[in-house]
DNA sequence: CGCTCATTGTGATTCAAATCATATTCAATT
DNA sequence: AATTGAATATGATTTGAATCACAATGAGCG
């Protein structure tokens, strides 16, 4: 297991057909790879998105902190249910087939921190269907586009009908 | 949070166009809606798959039994992980993007338990492709049907060239 | 036994996302 | 200042999954 300490880790894993599938984003503070405290064969490959400081926890640390700092434990447990908890809303997320509502609901979680590129991969979706939806959701005037490259939700007072 | 005694819960949710997703299958011994542990607002609506007894444990109780009880904690960790290992397995796996590719790997997980309906819907997958996926499969010979409605991956003894 | 209904299965059509192509902007590097 | 490369953006085309439509099978039930 690893200790976030400083910067941005990503946890990634290829599918055969060569796409990059980010699996988690650990910030400062974050634990990596908890599975693998108990399970063997465990594979994920990490990037570091810039310099980063990771402190490496052994399984047998981790055990014996758990049994002595019992906050220690229901730190872990808590990050651990955060994770299962935003898994969950991914799964959710990623399930809605039209993409212009994938990417309606991806700005409304938050998800579109850096590149569009990035936003669409986390998607799941081309890069090319994002471009569009966005633009059509700036037509439709859900969206606005603040610069280039720049989108954010325009702050729907549900004025319909 | 719950602890499943006997039988099998599922934890699904709805998105906005009405189709059901499953988010956790809990059978006995597992726990279920930890999240809730940390979490004021957290929703998902919970199916009994048949008849099961389930044991509701308070957030005090839980917490509690951390302190005291070193492998209580350690058991919920692992169940956790556990969890999110298999979350992100899906996530790659959902995120095949060739149907029959997706179906082959889902077979491969052992995901066909019950109805192609059902593992079609896991697999986030109209069952007509699933079908189609699957007559391919054992028309290619990767796959066999010992009768209808019942496939399992054939032994790969990679004979080719 | 005959009825109902869900599952299984396949064919035809539609539709939307992927893909291919291409132009533009912009930041970093030389 | 010129060059490179990535991100942004849109258009045209293709591909494949969803959808619609329809049989056939088989289990449960009065």
């Amino acid at each position: 297991m690893f200790f976030v300490e400083q910067g941005e880790v990503r946890l990634v894993r290829h599918t055969e057909a060569g796409q990059l599938v980010t699996m988690f984003r650990a910030r400062s503070g974050d634990t990596l790879a908890e599975p693998s405290l108990f399970s063997d064969h465990y594979h994920c490959d990490a990037i570091a998105d810039g310099d980063c400081t990771v402190r490496v926890l052994g399984k047998a640390i981790v055990l014996g902190a758990m049994t002595k700092d019992t906050d220690f434990a229901i730190g872990l447990v808590q990050r651990l249910s955060a994770q299962v908890q935003s898994y969950r809303r991914k799964q959710e997320l990623l399930a809605i087939r039209s993409a212009q509502d994938r990417v309606l609901a991806g700005l409304a979680d938050g998800w579109m921190t850096g590149t569009v590129v990035a936003f669409a991969s986390d998607l799941g979706l081309s890069h090319e269907v994002v471009f569009r939806a966005l633009s059509d959701l700036v037509r439709d005037g859900q969206v606005e586009r603040p610069a280039r490259g720049v989108y954010r939700l325009k702050r729907t007072d549900q004025a319909a009908s």
